[in-house]
DNA sequence: CCCTTTTTGTTGTAAATGCAACATAAAAAT
DNA sequence: ATTTTTATGTTGCATTTACAACAAAAAGGG
């Protein structure tokens, strides 16, 4: 089978690192804007919903988010129905760093899909989607420490 | 034009936390596989021609490697011809590692490409080395201090 | 040939990252 | 109803990460 992996890898690492090159000025700080823009999207989504979309380490968000907090970016509020849950929603500041974030994100992207129709992007789209949904399942279980075998 | 940079994202965070989970066993650490399997494949291969196949930060790629080195898995040996260069190569002990590398990354792409035919892979592989070229001067480009303007 | 600029690689420093271990709430099992 | 298990989130700690600033070699310009 051919190998996807690899420049999905570097995609990944480049256009991460000019974002977060490019949101200096913002006073975000690395991998803070992945955050800010699904809670901007999706006000009032949970940490681990956000976790689950993002695919990134539990801890590492919390640290994350409780910084976006302290800066004035976003609330965590308690949700009350469950206790457990910390429900996420931007402030007015948060929401003002959005335009900005999707520009730069939305240059990235079109830059990334140059000469591309937008049949073959669509395409494009699709394929990943199927990927992610793939490799989900893989990546809850490891992250909830099991190990797989092959 | 379609989003395609969240999945990207997303599935490169996933499977490259769950490679570095696996390859704990084999005393690498967080990001150090990426290195070893291109130098075993490209022996003699310069740090800058690495850092622009994986599109890593320098100073990061430069303390990986010389980690890579003390722990006895490659050699970093000037270029005679070029001063300024390190060529790198693996040891013995470096190359028994690469089939255990390849074993799990071959398997996470397998598991990536579930229910794909291999035309659809293929494809997939396309789009994406389009994509990664698209990308690729622009972080250059940043990474050598340029702003971009859009 | 000399001077300037670019390229390659390293190091200081501050920050993000992520595994373990933990605490608490909720859900499931008995 | 009580106990056990799972889910959610945090913190300690060691490590990686990456921007700056630097050093030295090579390339380019006059």
């Amino acid at each position: 089978m051919v190998e996807v992996l690899r420049p999905i890898g570097a995609i990944a690492r480049a256009l991460d690192s000019i974002a977060n090159y490019e949101f200096k000025d913002l006073a975000l700080a690395k991998g803070q804007y992945l955050y800010l823009v699904r809670i901007v999207e999706q006000p009032g989504i949970t940490q681990t919903e956000l976790i689950n979309l993002l695919k990134v380490d539990r801890s590492t968000a919390a640290r994350a988010l409780r910084k976006l907090e302290t800066q004035g970016f976003i609330t965590r509020v308690l949700d009350s129905a469950n206790e457990k849950n910390k429900r996420l929603f931007s402030t007015n500041k948060g929401k003002e760093l959005y335009t900005t974030i999707r520009r730069e994100n939305d240059y990235s992207n079109q830059t990334a899909l140059t000469n591309f129709s937008s049949q073959e992007a669509q395409l494009l789209a699709t394929l990943l989607a199927r990927v992610e949904d793939n490799i989900s399942a893989d990546w809850s279980y490891v992250k909830k420490g099991n190990k797989r075998e092959y």
